[in-house]
DNA sequence: TATTTGCGAATGGTTAGACCATTAGTAAAA
DNA sequence: TTTTACTAATGGTCTAACCATTCGCAAATA
């Protein structure tokens, strides 16, 4: 009938004090909070307590804390950072396999390929130009280009991803972007052929989107992953 | 030509020690890290210091504190709890607008009824049709029931998420979940209408899964996913 | 005058030691 | 056998001091 008291811990009061402060807009980006030996006092408790708790925010990308004269706790743009540090955690630990993972982007990158086509705008559409640019003639580096290559078809992606316009696919896939490098260098096949078709789909891709045909990137996006992710599974065996 | 030497923290480098410990398996979920007055021992730092680390590790979900005898810091299984409270951050601060989840949500539902109906064991089958008599249940009883029905509704959203067997999928869209309350609350146009309609959705899509009809599961979800956030966001004009 | 050097002060980082609050187990009392 | 009370171990908090980093200004220097 009755739900358990909730004893909060002091710093936990004071984690969500200033939290809410700046969730409601009351603490903006950029601005200061007082020095640790202010606010221990405007809080009442000690400083070893509100360093914790200051410890929590900055975890939790809330605050960003300086040190010298001048420091001291900045208030921070909510980002999405952290979303990709669980996701890290979440994949590295095995939790989210490699299947998982394949199976997640070719849903998500075809979604992504289709808006990006509906919404491109002419500036986008020549940024997609000059990175497909770069990736070619990294390709024609040959192998010590490779690396290269690779770092600038997700910048592609990721690109489109920009283009969707939505800040939660962008949140998203730059995640997993950011943690799938792991599956790519222990498990992808690495030759000339398998970088040059890569290439291709994204040429094809790019020229899908240029035509605001949204089904034909979609389509093009889901079977670049679709292929990309065979490589990988096969050779994972 | 250099890059700055990265100077450490104490505390960050008990972080990085005792996270490096969990993720590559030494510390297993469960077990029990020694007392923080024997921590701070065989770390040579403080129990202040000590404690912001444990503080922040604790803030990554990775361990539980508990007082008391036979208390301390216990290792937690890796969870998804956090990328909910991320995403949470996010909405709330408006990175992320209802049109964006909408709009997300669209392309996801859709994948994971499909593998779902891929997927579907009788088993969970059997779970799905029990969900959407309760969800009947609930429906029935007029306006009182509306709250439990959105829970059941969402249960089964989530059930479909679980057979799809995707563990990405089920910390993405239990995160979504978790958070999309807002928009219900402030946006749906509650009405019998809306929630009959409703009804007749999740039953459309749990037969076209019954049948292992992938892309008709798909096409459902797609439908009503967008349909639902049709009404939210006129309503939100 | 312009530049460099060095110092002072404010801020976070760390330490030490003490005491309070919570809890599991155990011994004593009923 | 059950209840009660105590004990000890653990996390939670406090105080007070000192160390480390950084910015700005004043003095020394070119």
């Amino acid at each position: 009938m009755f739900k358990t008291v909730k004893q909060n811990k002091a710093y936990q009061d004071v984690v969500e004090q200033i939290q809410e402060a700046i969730m409601e807009g009351a603490l903006k980006p950029g601005s200061q909070l007082p020095a640790e030996r202010e606010l221990k006092e405007q809080f009442g408790i000690s400083r070893g307590t509100l360093r914790e708790a200051l410890r929590v925010l900055e975890q939790k990308g809330l605050i960003e804390i300086r040190t010298g004269v001048a420091g001291g706790s900045i208030i921070r743009e909510i980002n999405s950072e952290n979303l990709s540090e669980n996701l890290g955690m979440l994949i590295r630990n095995r939790s989210v396999s490699l299947h998982d993972l394949a199976e997640f982007r070719e849903g998500m990158e075809g979604d992504v390929a289709a808006l990006a086509a509906q919404r491109a705008a002419k500036g986008d559409l020549a940024q997609l130009v000059e990175l497909l640019g770069e990736a070619g003639g990294h390709l024609k580096q040959g192998r010590k280009g490779w690396d290269a290559f690779i770092r600038t078809d997700e910048q592609i992606h990721l690109e489109l991803a920009r283009m969707s316009g939505n800040q939660l696919f962008i949140a998203v896939l730059t995640s997993v972007y950011r943690n799938i490098h792991t599956y790519y260098e222990n498990y992808l096949p690495w030759s000339k052929e398998l970088l040059q078709e890569n290439f291709d789909d994204l040429r094809n891709i790019v020229a899908a989107v240029s035509e605001h045909d949204a089904e034909a990137a979609r389509q093009m996006a889901l079977e670049h992953v679709r292929r990309f992710n065979g490589y990988m599974e096969k050779k994972q065996v």
